[in-house]
DNA sequence: CTTTCAGCCTGGGCGC
DNA sequence: TGCGCCCAGGCTGAAA
């Protein structure tokens, strides 16, 4: 699924459900899954879940030693929290949980950490998402800066876009400058700025990057407020569905009126992706 | 350095 | 009902 506000919303939504418990073992169900030293994380406890980039971060402990389980999700990877409760499991289909279009089938079932008081499910249709463990966190770290952490300002976006040769939508894209923007945000973000995705990145103004700085982080701050986008219209009882794709202004609305100027909003493929723009609007 | 393309996977949706 | 085709929020690696 997942951009940076989704996947936020999975690891606030996760970090309460799992502190503190203990982990009895892992059944590893997708051989693609395979590979890490699973079986040395018995008995550590989770000290905390975080988001890294697009990542999942569980934080592991016992005693003095530490192990950091880090969970890309990729396209439909999910990460669900099933409690046990007087012996059984409860259905995880009612479970809390970030949802997305595609209801949850035990066909997806690729890995199970059962935990004190439950056990932690990793669904993924696709099976493109990947598990690693990691003795410390320079490991899992992405190479990007946080958009929303203390080194992303203004400056550094400016001297990451001198001498940029792509396009910038592209650009806003690889993770190993800016983490945690994919091809949803990228579109309205270039919106919000009024700069066309096809625009070099190196010819962005100062003032363009300055608004650019301004809208990623905005947005993104937005998007994390209504728990992320989903593409589906369940809505679950605890609010902790995302929400955000009432308010994107562009992104899968080809064909549709501009909310600025009224008139047909634009698709066009830019590396194999999508990227949604206003004609008129963006230069 | 850049861009392009195939590939990794599964399944939904569409036109015929 | 079925088939073929296109689509999908991510990312890597090879090739040009």
């Amino acid at each position: 699924m997942p951009e940076l506000p989704e996947v936020e919303t999975v690891a606030r939504q996760l970090d309460p459900q799992l502190r503190g418990r203990r982990l009895s073992s892992i059944e590893i169900l997708d051989a693609k899954l395979a590979g890490p030293d699973w079986d040395s994380l018995r008995g550590f406890s989770i000290q905390r879940t975080f988001r890294g980039g697009k990542q999942v971060v569980l934080e592991f402990s016992r005693g003095k030693l530490s192990r950091f389980l880090s969970v890309h999700l990729r396209m439909t990877g999910r990460l669900i929290w099933v409690p046990e409760l007087k012996g059984r499991l409860a259905d995880p289909q009612a479970c809390d949980h970030y949802q997305y279009k595609v209801p949850i089938s035990d066909k997806s079932l690729r890995a199970r950490f059962r935990l004190s008081g439950g056990e932690l499910r990793f669904y993924d249709q696709r099976r493109f998402g990947v598990l690693a463990l990691h003795s410390d966190p320079a490991g899992f770290a992405s190479a990007g800066v946080e958009p929303l952490g203390p080194d992303f300002s203004p400056a550094s976006l400016a001297g990451m876009l001198a001498g940029a040769r792509g396009e910038i939508k592209p650009w806003l894209l690889r993770q190993d400058r800016i983490a945690g923007i994919g091809n949803i945000y990228a579109s309205e973000i270039l919106f919000a700025c009024a700069v066309h995705p096809r625009r070099s990145a190196g010819s962005l103004s100062p003032a363009e990057q300055k608004d650019l700085h301004r809208h990623t982080v905005r947005i993104l701050k937005l998007a994390i407020k209504h728990c992320g986008t989903t593409f589906s219209d369940f809505q679950d009882s605890t609010g902790s569905t995302g929400s955000f794709q009432q308010y994107l202004k562009v992104y899968g609305r080809e064909g549709q009126a501009c909310p600025v100027c009224a008139r047909p909003l634009e698709r066009i493929v830019q590396q194999q992706r999508s990227s949604f723009y206003c004609p008129d609007c963006q230069h």
